[in-house]
DNA sequence: CGATAATCGGACAAACTCATCTGAAATCAG
DNA sequence: CTGATTTCAGATGAGTTTGTCCGATTATCG
C-alpha cells in the first residue's frame, strides 16, 4: 500500500533516520534496524548493499560488524536517498501517464503538477537527515 | 514506470478525458478509445466495468453499443475518476511510510506533505472533465 | 431468423515488486 | 585454528498489478 516511494525506498529513508540517530561512525547491523523498524531482514540486506553501492553506506563484515553513514548526517538530506532507490523518473513522469506530455506540450495538469512536485522536492532536497533524526527524537516518535 | 496513480487509473483519466470530448450522450467503443489512446484492448474493457459499475459511465451491449458520461462532462471532476479507482488511501498513507504516522504524532515529512497534497487534491476536484476536454483540444496535444 | 459486433464476467498468464533462501567470504573471540 | 556472526551476491519464491483469453449475453441489421 505504498504511494509515490516504492517500499524499497520507504525502508531505506527509515533506517538512514534510524541510522542517523546513533553517534557519528557508530556501526549498526541489519538485524538490530529490521527488528526495531519491523523491515524483513533479508530485504533490508538488499536495500543496504545498493546503498552501500551508491556511496551512501559503508559497511564491515564479520562478527562486530555492520553499516555506518559514509558521511556526516548534516550532509545527507532526504532526496538523496530517494535518486539512490527509486531514481530520477518521479520528477519528469507526467502524472495523467500520457506518454506525450512535457513542457513544449503540456497535458492539462502538468504546470499544477509541476509546481507542486518541485516544491515537495525542493523541501527533500532541504531536509537533512541529522535535523530529521533530532525532530523524531524531540517527539518520542517511533517509526512502525 | 507510472507514479502516484495507478496504471488503471492513468488509463481511467485518459479514456473519460476522451469520452469528455464527444457530445454529450455520443456513444464510444473501447475498440476506439483502446486504438486511440493506445491502451490495451481487453484491460481497458475491465476497467470501464469497474466505472460503470461505480455509476461515471453507462453502457449498451450489442452491434451499435458502446459506453457514454453517466453525467454531464461538466459535472465530472478528475478526483471522482481516481477516488473510483484507486480509492482514498492515497490521501492519507504517510509519505515516509510509517505506519504509525498521523496528525497526533507526525513524521517529520508529514505537515509539508499535507499541505502538498491537500492543494493538489484541492485542484484535481475543482476540474471538471468539459474544461480539460477542451483544453486539450485547444492545444491540438493528442493523448500517447 | 441468422450473422455480426459489442459488452460482461470469470479464469488465466505475464511482468514487476517484494521477500526469502542459501552458500560464500570476511571478521572476531576463544 | 575453530566456531560464531555478519555482510555479500546470486537464485528462487510469493504477491500484486497488469494484461489476455474465451464463452456468454445482448442488440442491430440484412
Amino acid at each position: 500500500m505504498s504511494i509515490f516511494f516504492s517500499r524499497q525506498c520507504e525502508y531505506a529513508l527509515q533506517s538512514i533516520i534510524y541510522l542517523a540517530q546513533k553517534k557519528q561512525g557508530e556501526m549498526t547491523t541489519i538485524k538490530e534496524i529490521s527488528s526495531h523498524l519491523n523491515i524483513p531482514f533479508h530485504f533490508l540486506g538488499k536495500i543496504f548493499q545498493k546503498l552501500s553501492h551508491k556511496g551512501l553506506l559503508h559497511s564491515m563484515k564479520g562478527v562486530s560488524g555492520g553499516f555506518w553513514l559514509a558521511k556526516p548526517a548534516e550532509e545527507i538530506v532526504l532526496m538523496d536517498i530517494i535518486i539512490a532507490i527509486d531514481g530520477t523518473d518521479i520528477m519528469s513522469l507526467c502524472v495523467l501517464g500520457y506518454a506525450e506530455c512535457n513542457s513544449a506540450s503540456p497535458c492539462p495538469m502538468h504546470n499544477e503538477w509541476k509546481t507542486t512536485k518541485e516544491n515537495f522536492f525542493a523541501s527533500l532536497s532541504k531536509k537533512n537527515i541529522l535535523d530529521v533524526a533530532k525532530e523524531i527524537k524531540k517527539d518520542g516518535y517511533r517509526a512502525a
